[in-house]
DNA sequence: TTGAAAGCGCTAACAT
DNA sequence: ATGTTAGCGCTTTCAA
């Protein structure tokens, strides 16, 4: 591989001026300019971006992280796509830490994202308290949160209104006469479990309908924690006749669970889902569910233009970005069409 | 950030020494190595891995590339999450690439991965000629290619037997009685499609049914090009009466227009995909289909492990790891039980 | 067993 | 407008 180095030599300058030229320095003559341009092309001179990272003062690296916690859930994958949509559109690469919902494993990356010199860093934390990415906010790292923010900490977020998603799923359910509705949250650590459970509970309340608490679970955010507990309340002596789920993952166990019970959807039990996937329209039946701006898209998106903002404006506000998410009626609850909008 | 200069000023020795009891080097008293740990427990020192990486010979850098065609694509999740566990638990760090079905997209990420300082690449290439990864490959990058090959290269690659499991597929519905199977594949030029293709056709031949070529069409690989080729096969005067999909996306774009078209599955239409996804049970309805090793990790798993061998042994004869695709029966190709096996 | 010093490829003062 | 030089944080000869 060429080295700049070899590109002065050949182009006949020092190693400043070819630097100046690649970074479009001002006050170049054309003429050096076009023999150094004339000397990059001939050797095919990329230059190294290590090298660059290490030399260059903060915001010039190059080089943006993006944590979350589990790349299995679309969501999560859309995400990605909108960080790495805005990131490369910016000369940027994304170093991508999945830390797949375990704890000792997001502080391992967190590690590595400290050592990697990135400019900064977009994350969906463990949890509210997450100590360790405290830290590398304190320690001066430009952060942007997703989908959760840190307790009593005033940082920039992108997230979407989900006290208000899932209110309006669970009113839905309500309208169509439900009485008996199941939530089936994620971690009970995470924000928007929390959040989406209180939608939950202000939509009973609103419509005076009783909370059973029984009927209020939390699990661990993945596929099979809602295999697992839909199945337990569904197989009560008083089972629920809907089911509001709290992610993509758990409603796909959920809807498992289901056909293996031998219910039909939506006439033995109703289900609506929080987060909508393109694709869900081919589930068994088309699931109402909760959509996120761009599936999640739009998220990273915003996310990580307010991150170029920061690192370009370290003392800026922080901005907290929350997106309206949309109900979109399909088959999971009956052929309800109310007032909300359908697909 | 304490730099490993703090640790051996704090711990009254050179940067060398430092420098030898971080990669455990041998010849060095209990004595100093006690002082030099403490010291760099102390100051919390994390070595910076960009330093490092500028630093370090080849195949000591710890980060490796993979470099995938679409990450909405639940398969290469799968492939990266394989890639990403063999990786970590080597204290690798993976630089995600993903062209999203783009050439020029990929080329530039190539030339960012070359500039990385990368110790290795797992690959999808764009297609099988692909003189970008060539270059690079013989320019004496470790290179594992997963799904795809390169033309006339033996290179190290990782895929599943694409013929035999689209044969098993397409012999189910012949088994089944169908004579009229549309296939709808991905990219023409991705080798994946055309192997597919081939076992397609090779079951027609062994059980006596003739092709009718229309019926074979090829699109981009995406859920949206699986959507409009089953919409204009099944609209035409003599449609087929069943459908085997190339991959994963396409299969929930055709699974899309025929919900669309009001069709019923398998009596109206039978269908059968290439790829399979932990939820494809809960499709509309459960969907048959062709299972990769572990959806896929497998091969990020396997491709993962000989890239680690070929960097620690760049002679090594080239791996060539075919692995034997599963045909997963649930009811979307009808009630067939026949002799595969049922999950 | 340890240290001094060179240098990976680049950028950024500081000169000229 | 261009060159000289120091140095980012580390690893690795070479010497002692």
């Amino acid at each position: 591989m060429a080295s700049l180095q070899d590109v002065a030599k050949k182009a006949g300058v020092s190693t400043a001026t070819v630097s100046r030229v690649l970074n479009d320095a001002p006050n170049i003559s054309p003429d050096t300019r076009a023999r150094v341009k004339k000397a990059i092309r001939q050797l095919m001179y990329k230059p190294n971006r290590v090298a660059r990272r290490l030399r260059s003062p903060g915001g010039q690296k190059k080089l943006i992280g993006l944590l979350i916690p589990d790349i299995q859930n679309p969501f999560y994958v859309e995400v990605l796509r909108g960080v790495e949509d805005v990131a490369y559109a910016n000369g940027y690469s994304v170093l991508l830490c999945n830390y797949a919902q375990d704890k000792k494993k997001e502080k391992s990356y967190l590690d590595i994202l400290q050592s990697e010199e990135i400019d900064g860093l977009i994350a969906a934390p463990f949890d509210e308290e997450d100590p360790d990415i405290i830290r590398l906010l304190q320690s001066g790292l430009s952060l942007v949160c997703v989908d959760r923010g840190l307790k009593g900490i005033d940082v920039d977020i992108v997230l979407v209104d989900n006290f208000q998603g899932a209110y309006e799923a669970t009113e839905l359910l309500l309208k169509l006469g439900h009485k008996r509705i199941g939530y089936i949250g994620g971690m009970k650590s995470i924000p928007s479990s929390i959040q989406r459970k209180q939608g939950y509970v202000q939509a009973h309340q609103d419509y005076g309908v009783p909370l059973d608490e029984d009927l209020i679970r939390f699990g661990d955010s993945k596929h099979e924690s809602g295999k697992k507990i839909s199945n337990e309340l569904l197989t009560q002596p008083d089972p629920p006749t809907a089911l509001f789920t709290g992610n993509n993952l758990i409603t796909l166990g959920a809807l498992e669970t289901i056909h293996a019970l031998n219910l039909k959807i939506p006439e033995d039990i109703a289900i609506v889902g929080f987060d909508d996937m393109y694709w869900a329209i081919s589930l068994n039946p088309p699931l109402t569910a909760v959509r996120q701006p761009g599936y999640g898209y739009e998220i990273g998106r915003r996310a990580t233009q307010i991150l170029f903002r920061r690192i370009a404006e370290p003392e800026m506000e922080p901005a907290r970005v929350i997106l309206n998410p949309k109900l979109i009626i399909r088959k999971s609850c009956g052929s309800a069409q109310l007032n909300a909008e359908q697909e």
